[in-house]
DNA sequence: ATGGGTATGCAACTTTGTTGCAAAATTTGA
DNA sequence: TCAAATTTTGCAACAAAGTTGCATACCCAT
């Protein structure tokens, strides 16, 4: 069942299990995309505090329960990891789309980041590839 | 000289000339690289009202003088845009870098954007790749 | 069940960005 | 060159987004 893997999730990160905590993770699964603080604040009900839903997705990103994704709009996505996520080190090497008609993220995670060639002396740690367009629902 | 360069890039796009604007303009040549709307702020010598920066910056993205860079940390940046770009059409198709020691952010003009095979039925427009890392002056 | 530690909610505040409007500056045309 | 027409600026007021300190409430291990 959903609610014993979130749970699972929280204690596996040694985050303890509160009422905000399980409830905001249960909205990222449901919604299987990514989510602006603003579309938790209205998915929530209004039920938590603005300042508990700050802090609780910067835990999640500290613990790499979820990350960032950057836009070009200045606001700010997260999305969940990959299983394989652990403290601080983050693997979501992967493409993001946004689509301009739904406004729908989605994370794709089999589109590896592609390879690139920096000029010499620039080393590279983290890459972010985010792609705009129209999805697969809106393209026809 | 490099005032009337600047003046011309104002003509050109048919903005009159005025103090703030030459003097945006002015920072973004001498800088070389991406802007925040605070560094401004700051470099320009507390001289002009926030409200007009922001008008400033908004009339330059939609001039094509300047685009936008995306970034994790929820704060826009400005960098010049190459000659080529014209109203509402950017042709900034190159990969940003900004480095973790400096903050600096480049343009790396010569490394254009890599190709990205998408999943069936999506459609990209825009693509934006930011890599963060070692520039050249702090690798070594 | 209880105590120690953690998380939450509230209030107050800071930063960031927006809008309307009058005053000032820029451009245009005679 | 000068005055009229148009644009731009700065101010004030506001709205939205994010942060911090602290007392209360909650969670969890014993």
């Amino acid at each position: 069942m959903v609610s014993t893997s979130i749970k699972e999730i929280l204690k596996r990160n040694q985050l303890s299990v509160t009422g905000s905590r399980s409830r905001i993770l249960e909205l990222f699964q449901a919604n299987n995309g990514a989510l602006a603080h603003y579309d938790i604040e209205k998915l929530s009900g209004e039920k938590f505090d603005r300042v508990t839903i700050y802090r609780t997705l910067q835990t999640f990103v500290e613990k790499g329960i979820i990350h960032t994704i950057p836009t070009a709009d200045n606001s700010i996505l997260y999305a969940l990891c990959k299983d394989e996520c652990t403290d601080g080190h983050h693997h979501d090497n992967h493409v993001h789309f946004i689509c301009d008609n739904c406004r729908k993220t989605y994370c794709l995670d089999d589109v590896v980041n592609p390879e690139v060639k920096l000029p010499a002396g620039f080393k590279p740690t983290v890459m972010e590839v985010v792609v705009n367009g129209l999805c697969n629902h809106c393209s026809n």
